[in-house]
RNA sequence: GGACGAUUAGCUCAGCUGGUAGAGCAUUCGCUUGACGUGCGAAGGGUCACAGGUUCGAGUCCUGUAUCGUCCACCA
């Protein structure tokens, strides 16, 4: 048998069992028509950089599903992918530029998308070797870009389409503006941070009424420049009389209305509000009911423009303070408030966003929200934890239109042309050279791209082949489950959603698996400025991939942030190393070549492939719940508690000893029982348990296809199962008592039961025989006369005489079973009335009734075994 | 303002459909010649945030309160 290393080292194994899988392609997804297909679609991690913790998981999490349902016999397909990310990525490569002098506008357009090609190359590569490292079985033949020719022309089909039926348009709408970005940004790409500021009471004098002001109150005093109106509340009596007439705007002197609308609240400052229309979107609409003048005063850049008189040039933080400056001297500033105020900034940069007028595109969501809001609440896609339902629905119900055109370079161009000659624009799947309506050639392309977003809200079907119609596109959508973060839900996951039901008639998964972040050890985000980030990368160098992965999966509960301790990674670094050598004995005591149970099982034999059976059914019951938690729990107990800690301590006389049958049918079960859990283990820790399965017997190639254990009633010894806890708590009685009184361990306790109790023990459950398996104890009878004194005495050889209760603890025992006894009678008597219930026998679909009729008769069954024990036990007490 | 989550051992967290509290790390004690010291055996340590309620029985279900956190909306 191979000779293998005392410990485990997972760089010298990574890398050899990966190369292994892709050359014999184990990642491939194979459409095959006997086979249910199983997709998952990588969320696509940005082109931006390298990959974080949160990657980590996300694949970790993918990638178990992935392997566990390959195992089951699905035709699993992990389809990964990368993302172009317009804004972060042109910002990247502008910095790099930054550093050589120059700027995107240095270069021009042509010459910058060459420049994040280039990047996107060779940072794309860098997160694929990444993802490699992590133990990804993705079919990376199948890999894509968001800006490949397929997803591109996707995008270029969804855009016309919508267009074509109205549900995309070009209007002008106050968007969110990043003056640093100098782009346009969504809803969703605008984050909300209470800064404090201050409330600026201007006073507005009144149009012939020489010396009476209305007083308005605003928190961004420059835009004062722009305003067309002061606005009241009807219903407010202090100010019924100036409703109609007009005041005189400071500064730029220019005579504004005022107007009556109900937005404006009467309990709010002075009840009177200055009207922006141009940039304030409450402005805005208030504007569009009073025909006010929509004045823009702030460029792309955030400097007042050339409608800001002699402000023009100034950045909107200095014209702030120079008007307020001029308003105080005028004597028209009331008072100043201090005033939290809380402020939109950029996602990206992180620099107050500027509420600005712009003609934009924008997708028309509330006709394709329906569908998006009818799939999820029918049940055609979960959320998993179902709680981010009422997130996603709440969001989606009051979805605003969504603003996609950006002002950047990189990314998916608008097909849109505008005619010089007549106006119209022209929208087109393919490059327009004439205007379609004049057929002028005197057209020119919107310059703008699509916001980031609308590519990857085309993932789960642009990436098999969407809009061909192609054999893989049949076969795999829609995809079975969607991982992700829950900070990216109104990002792509609804906007998947809704895409997929619009193009595709069907929603694109079943399921959405929710995770949270990884935050670092005193629960902060990890990021690039705090320094705090941990790089999965070093942790697989440290401790091994599959270490991680464990670390990244357990401890914590689906949908609920985890906090990384580098503590718990180097725990699971020694669980796989128990692994390591548990199987390292398996192998030195292997004398068979064929890993198959025997004809007979001895007691500890039944009890752990009991065990095991049931734990392999517990896992795979919490791996189709998405508990993976939960299974990775009980995989790890199963092993380190039962298997190491229990059954291989049992079999060492045995396969020492000389009985030949007991010798190799350890072995078998050794082996049997070690397989069948490493495939229980593999999606978890894929590395360790296909080089420990690939030193084994085995039959098949690989553990990564091997069949996936399933619940073999066979296999169920309940009542051996009883017995053997019952064994293993009378030897963990011995242990305490030899650790109590001081018993060298290289001493073996002579333990002497009374004599006509050992007969009794011995027909009864083959309790000494297993004692002495286990090393603890030299049994045998003592004589009448001095069963008397075994009361815990022990001598100077280290005999142990005990009483036999006391070792066996049979009150305690009995107490045990008695209540396990009663609670199983209490759970057979509850489905019992479940299955006496008229309405439920009408009403519950026939699996249910039967699984609980199965139920049933187990627990009837066990309750027949405890039974048994009971009376065992009390014969002996 | 609305919604959601958290509150359990010194720390980080599990605990499914209610049945006498668990893990990892940390601490203390005891163990080394054969799978593993990246190990083995033990020990200490918790009125499960608080107050009510349902129940024979509540960490678990219900109501409320407090503290922390997250998301959404937003009044100039």
């Amino acid at each position: 048998m191979k000779e293998l290393p005392k410990v485990y080292d997972p760089k010298s194994v990574e890398k050899k069992i990966y190369d292994m899988w892709v050359d014999n392609g184990c990642f491939k997804g194979v459409r095959d028509p006997e086979k249910k297909p199983f997709t998952i679609v990588m969320p696509p991690p940005n082109v931006t950089g390298q990959l974080h913790m949160g990657h980590a998981m996300d694949a970790a999490l993918q990638d178990i599903l992935i392997r566990f349902k390959r195992m089951q016999g699905y035709a699993a397909l992990w389809l990964p992918g990368v993302d172009h990310a317009g804004i972060a990525t042109q910002i990247k490569v502008e910095e790099e530029l930054r550093k050589e002098g120059l700027t995107r506008y240095d270069l021009g357009r042509e010459k910058f998308l060459e420049r994040v090609w280039d990047w996107k190359q060779k940072y794309g590569d860098r997160i694929v070797e990444q993802q490699k490292q992590l133990g990804a079985s993705c079919d990376w033949d199948r890999a894509r870009f968001t800006m490949d020719e397929g997803c591109s022309k996707a995008v270029r089909e969804v855009f016309v389409n919508l267009y074509e039926k109205g549900l995309i348009y070009k209007g002008s709408r106050i968007i969110n503006w990043c003056p640093h970005c100098v782009t346009a940004l969504s809803d969703a790409e605008v984050e909300y941070q209470d800064k404090p500021g201050h409330l600026w009471h201007l006073k507005y004098p009144v149009v012939g009424e020489d010396g009476r002001y209305v007083i308005v109150a605003t928190s961004r005093p420059e835009t004062m420049l722009g305003d067309s109106g002061v606005a009241v509340n009807p219903n407010d009596e202090r100010y019924q009389d100036l409703i109609g007439k007009t005041c005189m705007l400071p500064i730029m002197n220019r005579e504004i209305p005022i107007v009556a609308d109900e937005y404006v609240d009467m309990e709010f400052g002075t009840g009177c509000v200055k009207m922006t229309p141009a940039h304030d979107p409450n402005d805005f609409e208030v504007g569009m009911r009073h025909n006010l003048e929509i004045i823009r005063v702030l460029d792309d850049n955030g400097k007042v423009n050339e409608l800001g008189g002699k402000y023009q040039g100034l950045d909107r933080y200095e014209a702030r303070k120079a008007i307020v400056n001029e308003l105080d001297e005028m004597g028209l500033l009331e008072k100043i408030e201090e005033h939290a105020h809380n402020v939109g900034t950029c996602y990206r940069c992180h620099n107050d966003v500027e509420p600005i007028i712009s003609a934009q595109w924008f997708v028309k969501m509330k006709p394709l929200a329906e569908e998006a809001i009818r799939v999820v609440k029918e049940g055609e896609t979960k959320f998993v934890p179902e709680r981010f339902t009422t997130t996603y629905l709440n969001w989606m119900e009051n979805v605003r239109d969504w603003c996609i055109s950006r002002q950047l370079w990189w990314g998916h161009q608008i097909p849109a042309w505008y005619c010089a000659e007549c106006g119209h624009v022209t929208v087109s799947r393919d490059d327009a050279t004439e205007c379609e309506k004049c057929h002028s050639k005197n057209i020119t392309r919107d310059e703008d791209v699509l916001d980031t977003w609308f590519s990857s809200a085309l993932w789960p079907f642009e990436t098999l082949g969407w809009p061909e119609n192609t054999e893989d596109l049949d076969y795999f959508y829609p995809t079975d489950v969607l991982v992700t973060g829950y900070d990216i839900i109104f990002f792509w996951v609804a906007r998947m959603i809704f895409s997929g039901c619009e193009q595709m008639k069907k929603t694109p998964f079943h399921t959405v698996l929710i995770h949270g972040l990884v935050r670092d050890g005193k629960g902060r985000k990890m990021s690039k400025s705090l320094g705090n980030g941990i790089d999965p990368l070093e942790m697989i160098d440290q401790f091994g991939s599959d270490a991680l992965r464990f670390n990244l999966v357990t401890g914590n509960s689906p949908g609920n942030d985890m906090r990384f301790y580098t503590e718990r990674c180097e725990a699971m670094r020694n669980f796989a190393n128990k692994i390591w050598n548990a199987s390292r004995f398996v192998m030195m005591n292997l004398s068979i070549d064929k890993c198959e149970l025997p004809e007979k099982l001895e007691a500890e034999d039944k009890w752990i492939i009991s065990k095991f059976n049931r734990v392999a059914q517990e896992v795979t019951e919490n791996m189709e719940k998405y508990e993976l938690g939960i299974a990775a729990q009980k995989v790890y107990d199963f092993i380190w508690d039962a298997y190491c800690d229990w059954y291989i301590e049992l079999t060492k006389t045995r396969l020492q000893g000389d009985d030949d049958e007991s010798k190799i049918g350890a072995q078998k079960v050794l082996c049997w029982v070690l397989t069948e859990t490493l495939k229980l283990l593999h999606p978890f820790m894929p590395f360790l348990t296909e080089e420990i399965w690939q030193a084994l017997p085995h039959e098949g190639d690989f553990l990564i296809t091997s069949a996936w254990p399933v619940y073999n009633p066979e296999y169920d010894f309940a009542q051996e199962e009883a017995e053997m806890e019952c064994i293993m708590s009378a030897i963990s009685a011995v242990r305490t008592i030899r650790s109590e009184k001081n018993v060298p361990p290289s001493k073996k306790p002579h333990l002497y039961v009374e004599t006509d109790k050992v007969e009794a023990f011995e027909s009864g459950i083959p309790f000494l025989k297993k004692l002495a398996y286990a090393s603890e104890v030299t049994v045998s009878a003592a004589t009448p006369e001095n069963a008397g004194e075994m009361v815990a005495a022990i001598t100077t050889d280290a005999k142990l005489y005990m009483p036999l209760a006391e070792l066996l603890d049979v009150a305690k025992e009995i107490e045990r079973i008695n209540k396990e006894l009663k609670k199983a009678q209490t759970d057979y008597d509850r489905i019992n009335g479940k299955l006496s219930n008229e309405g439920f026998l009408a009403k519950a679909p026939e699996q249910v009734v039967a699984a609980e009729r199965e139920k049933a008769a187990k627990l009837n069954a066990l309750i027949e075994n405890l039974t048994q024990s009971i009376k065992n036990l009390e014969a002996i007490g």
